[in-house]
DNA sequence: GCCCATAGTGTCAAAAAGGATACCGTGATG
DNA sequence: CATCACGGTATCCTTTTTGACACTATGGGC
């Protein structure tokens, strides 16, 4: 059973987990907290992540209805990514994440968000 | 690279999240805010991790400080695991999640913690 | 005419995670 | 003498996740 499948299952805090794990979820949440972002701006934001799985990501945090994505009928492209008020009500846990990490994991690079 | 291989690197929201990654981890941390839990407690609370699963997060969790693995010398064995200081400090983080899972996820059984 | 940028998709393969099952040693219990 | 409970290991196999890489459409600039 996948993380993904168990959806469904389980105790709230294994469902949370579920909608927030994969590689790269929660950075790209976290930097949706300030504000909203377009595909390659992400990409940039997040360098060691391929168009591939950030898109994946993207549309699984889409599906469950963390952000929302618009596309600008525009040649060249121009699709935006921003928090939806559901992925805005993850805020804290985000920031509770965060803050745990910058206090417990105190190597140089741990703060540099 | 592997959750477990990228602590090191990233940032602090995603160091932590590899700390709690696995399947079952937040679990039986959530299950050991109650206290002490001897392994086959641990089994019989989280019915669906298999035995092998079971061992090695806990490994896992101790290996990364959170939990302590105490065995008295006896037989049957007897092996208790409990949160550790650090694990202890995971608290609002697990219960964030737990709390936003509450409120977002309300099936009937997201609520059977 | 060619290249650039945008925001992707598709295919293949590797790596990692997870599950099923069988086995171990010991002492008490039946 | 066989069985049970405890807390695991070891091995094999399947599923899931992630990564590499190539490819697409369109319009504008050179």
């Amino acid at each position: 059973m996948s993380h993904r499948a168990m959806e469904g299952t389980g105790c709230s805090v294994e469902r949370t987990l579920s909608l927030i794990d994969g590689k790269w979820k929660i950075v790209v949440l976290y930097k949706l907290l300030r504000g909203t972002l377009r595909f390659n701006e992400l990409r940039r934001l997040i360098p060691a992540v391929t168009q591939r799985m950030l898109t994946h990501q993207l549309r699984e945090l889409e599906a469950d209805g963390l952000i929302t994505r618009t596309v600008y009928a525009q040649v060249p492209p121009r699709v935006e990514y921003a928090l939806s008020p559901r992925g805005w009500s993850l805020e804290p846990v985000i920031l509770a994440l965060k803050h745990w990490g910058d206090a417990n994991l105190s190597s140089s690079e741990a703060k540099a968000a």
